[in-house]
DNA sequence: CGTTTCGCTTACGTCAACGTCAATCTCATG
DNA sequence: CATGAGATTGACGTTGACGTAAGCGAAACG
């Protein structure tokens, strides 16, 4: 593939991102592209990550926590202590993850259950009014 | 029960916010405490409330979202056009819902599989340092 | 009765996550 | 060669969600 490098323009379109988003998460060390002269080439390293970037950010975490969270996504070239204490912060993410969606799932259907009230009402006035005709 | 109304250090104690944050969310009209002269008393319904915006906030809703969901919960004086409006946007917000949980278990099982090959390195790592000793 | 202790209001400060604007630079195209 | 379209680097502006400090009123305590 030629287009294993993309331009930024080219990210923008693909991710629905401004270039300055881009350049941004640059300057904070969550994405590394390379140079051609002073232009950026993301790399497929780049669009992997910002892939992350986009998903931690709808679930409400900070950019320095999707940072260290990409980090554990990069695992292969670490000294056995960072690895073991990265694995640790892993896990401990892990819990954090499923206690949300946990909670999630009860937010659902706390809401499941009031539009099924709604749907109720709705349907019990639009039948009144029926017939009152 | 004589604390159906609690006092704002109550709330704060209960809920591990500021009193900063619940005049905050009154003011952004989240809350509606009654008064006793000038102090703030919180009602059953303000804890439900607030019990869904810091919910809300850990999903990464923005307050005015927040604001919009916590009014599905409020459906019972409607007028029936607006009732029904509310029932569409619940319904939006269940499926966004959903999606967030779909999302977010594949996030999980991703990260699952991530923190299980470190778990192996790990493992590996240690069995052949205690085999060179 | 003085003085802490809460709480209230008003108002300015802050931090994250970008937006926006100006001033270059660079390269392709008429 | 001019020029116009994109890209880059500062640098300042903005918005949301509060923090923080100043000043005042009420009430509870020694």
């Amino acid at each position: 593939m030629t287009d294993d490098l993309m331009t930024i323009r080219e990210m923008c379109d693909a991710f629905d991102v401004t270039p300055r988003t881009l350049r941004f998460y640059e300057s904070k060390e969550l994405l590394f592209p390379e140079r051609e002269g002073q232009k950026r080439l993301f790399t497929r390293r780049d669009r992997g990550r910002l892939k992350l970037i986009l998903r931690g950010k709808r679930f409400g975490f900070s950019l320095e926590e999707i940072r260290q969270l990409l980090d554990l996504y990069q695992l292969g070239d670490q000294q056995h202590t960072q690895l073991v204490r990265a694995y640790e912060i892993a896990r401990e993410r892990l819990a954090e993850m499923q206690a949300r969606r946990d909670e999630l799932n009860q937010a659902i259907s706390e809401l499941q259950t009031q539009i099924d009230w709604a749907g109720k009402i709705i349907e019990s006035n639009e039948t009144t009014q029926k017939a009152a005709e």
